[in-house]
DNA sequence: ATGAAAGCGCTAACAT
DNA sequence: ATGTTAGCGCTTTCAT
């Protein structure tokens, strides 16, 4: 409560900075700072003074100066096309457990699934000078990707595989998913397909590819039913449901199998067979996307693609970290791939 | 590209400042920042001279300098137990929307639901000068607690109701959460029942409340399942699976309630149950907590006490964002309360 | 191991 | 409506 003078052309006295704690504690303001960030460049001795008017004060350090003066913001932007995607979650965690353990503070940019102000989101982001950027996905309008590699800061994009990278990434091929799991599915006998997916880009292009697969097969006649926002367990019920309303499996008909793009649209099919007395696998056959951590503990147990996200993102985390270690770093790619998990909703018999 | 020419103690040259679109427009400095803060105090003329030289330098502003010396960051940490806790991602995703929409940016802290790094992390997030923190919970320690206040900054803490906030309070009373289910249920019919509850503590004073309702019917043998971690379909299933051991509802003896502290562990008993082929409700009943998206659609409908988390979360940005712009308004106290829903689950006939 | 000077990029406060 | 000056709180750089 030390009245301080202002000076002539002062502003209202602000918190307790940097300069009170060096007064307090005999030394240069430039000792404290070095206490803050390098310990042991300070003298034993001096390190308790300091330390002692610190916690007299209760100082807390002002990174948006220091921030400032160093040219380094301690900040990672981490951009996700929503918060509520519990796909990513995983990933989020692991990207942000690294991070701060690193000493590096998170900040939030969620882009939404559409592209129309990406460009404002990137210039609020670039505007608090991350020292980097990990995306989920990648962004979708060329400018915005130009503007990003302009600002020369090291980006991270994950959860995709695409031919020109910013920078880093790390993710696995979409395209691939689709294909091995259309080629498992046929060689387990499935004949009969149906799909339920929703509107993201990167799971459109894993059902296109199993189309394609299953056409190659001579498999053409594929029913769809694409709906537009978040997989939810309602869409799943939704789905299928519209699904058997002109084909109904019998007892005469080979299975039916509905691939879907998510775990949580499985989920749903696999509660609208068992409201409907449909069996599975016996009658109906159900894949999901992600291998989420209830994908094993339905009933029955769902078959999935399993994408580690937790290591996905640490990856990531690891990936920026090394660079703003090391700047000459090469950009890395780094395909973390995918495993088909077969459980009992693909265990039909032929 | 232009190489400028450094001082005698100048530092190496970093990006284009507001100093160079300035000169570019052939205005001053402060001008360029009176366009980019309130673009209404500049003519119409010099607002296009320096439009034209932002576009063309690709200048972005630097919300570090802005923020040291504004005194304003336009920033706000928001506080997570657990970034993978659905229960919060609702409330998060309206956080930030508001809170973007008024040009703030969200800042993510995750506390863990142990206290011993609360104090860091507290340091840590103080250190960037938000201009608002929301918490979800409240901190644990009363250290952190006093740090917080005597830091002068606005805080909203969420999900709760206790008895000293720090500041503005949104949430509803976990107390009456349980006492309503305990006497709803008495109520239905029900005479009989389990608690399958994880340790976080809000949930853990939903269920000492509901177990004290009960007792005081005269209901005491309550069998407990109380897990570590954060609540899954797979801990609901073994939940129930660890009660069923040493009670078997027969058609004679009358149905079991579980109640359970969260909605995705009752799906994993509703998914028990129909592995075991276990009726629902008719000798198992279950007791839900969130209405999370999935809990109408479960198989049976899952019974539950709905709170409005995309509420709560536009709420406690409201009552932030106003603070910001009248920093007398008072410190408000929101009780959003909650609904009791019932659906399928715990239709049993007595 | 410590200190002094200069300046990071911006805005508050006071002109005009 | 625009400009000038000082300074936000810290760190870089150079000196001792």
């Amino acid at each position: 409560m030390t009245a301080k003078q202002p000076g002539s052309k002062g502003r209202s006295t602000r918190g307790i900075t940097l300069v009170d704690v060096a007064r307090l504690a005999g030394v240069a303001p430039m000792t404290v700072s070095r206490y803050l960030n390098a310990p042991d460049a300070v003298r034993e001795e001096t390190r308790l003074k300091i330390q002692q008017a610190i916690v007299q004060t209760g100082y807390v350090q002002n990174r948006l100066a220091s921030s400032l003066a160093s040219n380094r913001s301690r900040l990672v932007a981490v951009v996700l096309p929503m918060v509520t995607n519990p796909l990513f979650s995983d990933t989020f965690q692991a990207i942000n457990e690294r991070l701060m353990q690193a000493g590096y503070q998170v900040l939030l940019g969620v882009s939404g699934y559409q592209s129309e102000q990406e460009q404002h989101l990137l210039d609020v982001i670039l505007s608090r000078r991350p020292d980097g950027i990990i995306l989920t996905g990648t962004l979708h309008t060329q400018a915005s990707r130009a503007r990003l590699r302009a600002a020369a800061v090291p980006v991270v994009e994950t959860w995709d595989l695409t031919d020109d990278p910013i920078d880093m990434l790390v993710g696995f091929s979409h395209e691939r998913v689709g294909s091995e799991v259309a080629q498992r599915l046929l060689r387990l006998g499935y004949r009969r397909f149906a799909l339920l997916a929703v509107d993201d880009p990167r799971g459109l292009r894993r059902a296109q590819s199993l189309l394609d697969a299953l056409t190659q097969a001579g498999i053409g006649d594929v029913q769809q039913q694409i709906f537009a926002g978040l997989p939810t367990l309602e869409q799943g019920r939704r789905g299928l449901a519209a699904l058997l309303e002109n084909d109904w499996p019998t007892p005469q008909t080979p299975p039916l199998m509905v691939v879907c793009t998510s775990d949580t649209l499985a989920h749903g099919v696999l509660t609208e067979a068992a409201a409907r007395g449909l069996p599975v696998p016996e009658r109906l056959g159900v894949m999901g996307f992600g291998d989420m951590n209830f994908a094993s503990h339905t009933f029955p147990a769902l078959s999935t693609v399993r994408i580690d996200g937790a290591q996905l993102g640490a990856c990531a985390a690891d990936l920026l970290l090394r660079r703003l270690q090391q700047p000459e770093q090469v950009a890395e790619i780094v395909d973390i791939g995918f495993s088909l998990i077969e459980r009992q909703s693909t265990r039909a018999v032929f």
